[in-house]
DNA sequence: CAAGATACGGAACCTAGGTTCCGTTTGTCA
DNA sequence: TGACAAACGGAACCTAGGTTCCGTATCTTG
């Protein structure tokens, strides 16, 4: 059961019939569409209906569920990823990592799987934090790492702690659509990872 | 269908018989433990099993399950808004509502139906909002109001963020147990409510 | 255009958990 | 202890949503 590949199935295969493709892209776009409004709540029934093709369709694509949904939110997490390892060579890491912070949040914000995903409600939450998720805390973790090492994050502060805040922020984010209110939560959250008052690491007095 | 009262009735009648006591009161011991580990995800036959009754005995007792839910985290609720109640003439409004914060995150950290209640999980949230938590919340907000009048809590952060970072919290606190984890985030937050020390606050626009 | 392969739709199925119902048991009172 | 009301237990019911199945429709190829 490919999950990639738009015109033909994986591996060796002879090239999909036209519908199917087209039913294809009319379910990631559904799919899309739903996952992002209404995160995991979605329902198949509902992307299918919204695709305008049967469920068994779907299910043709995806094997679950979770599947479908992992892909829609993989192709939101990947750019992420890589905004990521770029910022990996910031020249400033606080920075690098206080922004990657506010990124991902403003996208939970208007994105609601992902939002799920990284607060891990509605799913097998092991499976998660391996997956789609989990390449998006080990990329928070080495920004994160980074950042506290260059002296832009305060020392008591663990990795564990940064997820547990983002997990905690991502339900914030699935709640509100209130970009704003989320971006003052946020705010407040990587202003209080600065070093005690001491060092202002972007601002002398 | 009476939700309180442990021995009569309520308005009118005649005395409970006893075994319907005594069942009443494993059914609050079991919902107790159950929505304690479990939140709203505990289940009626989990609860009604673990009380050594019929699931028909709960549902004599508690219309639905989140009549139950209610009543049981309303017990929670009611000893922590008399505390916010005596934090309103504590000297040092600051403290009185950081205090409180630390404290209704701690209890949301061991009690999951609180986090549940608070965090709006699986619940209807404007139903939550009035009733149990809504009290909290209400507290909350006059204890940060004079928190914030005294020059206690930065000027530019509102009542809706504290809900807002509440929610988060909240979330957070279902899904560890670690206290201490919980508490090093809640520090944290805490910290960034204070006044910026001296310096404005160097946050992009 | 016919034949076969491919894909489709959506009814039916399954599971989980909340809720109801009713025949049976138990407590109470005389 | 007998009789009645109160309470009990738990099977049965209902709903929601994910998943499967298969008869039918559509595409593709010769």
């Amino acid at each position: 059961m490919p999950v990639f590949s738009l015109s033909s199935a994986a591996g060796g295969g002879r090239p999909l019939r036209a519908d199917a493709q087209r039913n294809r892209v009319a379910i990631l776009d559904a799919a899309e569409a739903e996952f992002r409004d209404r995160g995991m709540e979605a329902s198949i029934d509902g992307i299918a209906e919204r695709a305008g093709v049967g469920v068994g369709t779907v299910y043709r694509n995806y094997d679950t569920k979770e599947a479908l949904m992992r892909a829609i939110v993989a192709a939101h997490v990947a750019p992420l990823v890589e905004a990521a390892q770029q910022g990996l060579s910031d020249p400033d890491p606080g920075a690098a990592f206080c922004g990657f912070i506010r990124r991902i949040t403003s996208e939970s914000c208007e994105f609601k799987a992902l939002a799920d995903a990284l607060a891990g409600a509605g799913l097998d939450f092991a499976a998660v934090k391996e997956q789609a998720a989990g390449d998006l805390f080990d990329a928070v973790r080495q920004l994160f790492e980074r950042a506290q090492q260059a002296g832009a994050i305060r020392g008591d502060v663990t990795a564990d702690d940064i997820g547990a805040l983002i997990q905690g922020l991502s339900h914030t984010a699935h709640i509100t659509s209130d970009q704003g209110q989320m971006a003052r939560c946020v705010d407040l959250v990587v202003d209080a990872l600065r070093p005690a008052a001491a060092a202002p690491s972007s601002r002398p007095a």
